[in-house]
DNA sequence: TGCCGTCATATTATCGATAAAATACGGCTT
DNA sequence: AAGCCGTATTTTATCGATAATATGACGGCA
């Protein structure tokens, strides 16, 4: 391996003129530059990031890490990429399989240090165990999960989302709206907060909000989504909605409702949350709550970009805002 | 930071000592050890992974570098980490935008160095370019372009995929079949080879091969799919079936045929490449080339983890083999 | 002539760990 | 009691860069 000695030895100058040229600190004269670059060319050096690293405490890589990798997380992913490179750092994600220990041990210390800071997407960890990271690392959090005051965090308005969805479908005539992978359990806040909204939406026009109508999914798939609404169309409850927590979720309503005879909006309304590419797609193209990834991208960066230049003010807790986007799933639609 | 010397200090002994009892390489007293882990609590002493990394040469980390983070790198991704984590390393990824110049800069020296190994998805780079990078970190290749022979690379079977798909609508009674995102160019070889298999099966059957019947996508998503299908119904060209290079093409697809009114598979039947998790969903369920993710998955992480144990031997050329998933979006499907 | 300031380049110390070689020490053999 | 061995632990050298400081050369000016 060619280290900046030889390039040095190479050139006739000392380890530190290369690194000087290299990394433009201190000036260096026109020839000896030129001397230097010669030498780089011949030999072919490249930089020992690890060595870098260790010395200067720097790593120019930012770590955004995620439950998993496709789906929600991947175009958001796409959308955060550009906005770090613009300020000369890259992006690596990491994955955690929405598991506590593995969020933990992304966190620690020693994993931290890889990177000059890191945006986490909280899938597994509840306030506590955030709490206990010791860390002056620039961090953001994502998620909708609740998280201590002194981290940033940048969430959405998903009592609001789900209000908007529900209450839209309530207008165009739905009465019984299930809501599909939503929980009363608050562990996973944001199948809770998105409860709160949609019983907010029926209460709001004066329905009833019956229990029955909150319908768990288990692993937040579309698969288990089509397998838990197939059981409530078995069962015979009745409904003319359904508020799907996710997108993906709703992606297994779709499906179970094309199986089942059930047509869409005609029989059954169908709004989802996230927006994703897909929604537009599928047809009868998918109503659902515009999170902004955009607009959510660019404050998280922004967050940890102010913490990476040395800011140090209070953290701040953003609430995305969100806005339905109206689709042939229901009956406002085109 | 608490480094190894502090806790050296705290227990009495010499940092080599510390370093053995965290890495189990010589063997150490029982009480001394007891002594160097109470000091590690106390301290909260964590490795520093930057000065391992330039001593020992190893991160125990690989990457794993995308076109984009989304749909089918998202899901590969995701069947690639476990592997990866079951090798007691763990996976990043990294984006390049499918510019040559990212996948060039994600494969110089310096980068490379910052993982034990390296998986590339290959989408800008091609055989001149690709030959130019020297390089004896671990490196296996994935994705439907040509590669220099030493490189370790894994395929689909391209051809093969679409002509299954294609011969599969024929037998079904389609008689003209658009070719929806492959292109005669032989650039981009994904889009190539499979418009090749295309090609076959009309052949196979007797039928005519019309280059109208070939029509490009300019961007590979869904959105410039449904644009470039309505515009072939738009011009009037006659057809009853679509074979879509991706299923992400597929689903522009299904909206464009929704919107006007054909019927899939009645009208039109239509069939993808991929099987993307959304394929089972999206009604009336897509009819699709199964990659075999899991597999391509193994064998790629396979063949890694030999060049990174040690392995010297020729590098090798794997075609992962495909098979069709019938659903409903033809006529032979449930 | 002698002193000072400035720009260019070189020296020295260090980041925090690990590989390899050296030493200490208790027991066992003969 | 001397010699040897194996285990436990320490010493020394090093990975490759960069921060901070020191040196040198040269021109300007009193």
């Amino acid at each position: 391996m060619v280290t900046m000695a030889d390039v040095a030895r190479e050139a006739g100058v000392s380890v530190m003129t290369v690194s000087n040229v290299l990394n433009e600190r201190l000036p260096v004269g026109k020839p000896t530059r030129a001397r230097v670059m010669a030498a780089v060319e011949a030999l072919g050096y490249e930089v020992n990031l690890a060595a870098r690293h260790l010395r200067a405490g720097r790593t120019d890589t930012v770590a955004f890490i995620v439950p998993s990798f496709h789906d929600y997380f991947g175009e958001i992913a796409d959308k955060i990429a550009p906005l770090i490179e613009a300020g000369g750092r890259h992006l690596v994600l990491e994955r955690t399989s929405a598991s506590p220990e593995n969020e933990m041990a992304a966190l620690s210390v020693a994993r931290l240090r890889f990177y000059d800071g890191v945006l986490l997407s909280v899938a597994g960890l509840d306030r506590d165990q955030l709490d206990r990271v010791r860390t002056s690392k620039p961090i953001v959090l994502l998620g909708e999960r609740d998280v201590p005051d002194r981290f940033n965090h940048v969430r959405l308005a998903n009592e609001e989302g789900a209000r908007l969805a529900t209450a839209h479908m309530i207008e165009h005539g739905s009465r019984r709206i299930l809501a599909l992978g939503c929980t009363f359990d608050t562990a996973h806040m944001m199948t809770s907060d998105r409860r709160i909204g949609w019983e907010r939406a029926l209460r709001d026009a004066g329905l009833d909000v019956d229990a029955r109508y909150v319908v768990p999914v288990s692993d937040y798939t579309s698969a288990d989504a089509r397998y838990a609404l197939l059981d409530v169309i078995a069962s015979g409850l009745p409904f003319d909605g359904v508020f799907a927590v996710t997108d993906i979720i709703a992606l297994g309503a779709v499906a179970a409702l094309a199986e089942s005879g059930l047509r869409v909006p005609v029989d059954v309304q169908l709004a989802g949350f996230d927006n994703l590419d897909m929604a537009s797609f599928v047809p009868p193209g998918l109503t659902s709550v515009d999170a902004n990834h955009e607009g959510v991208a660019e404050t998280a960066v922004g967050l940890l970009r102010r913490q990476m230049e040395g800011w140090t003010g209070p953290a701040e807790h953003v609430v995305a805002p969100v806005r339905l986007v109206v689709r042939g799933s229901t009956r406002g639609g085109a």
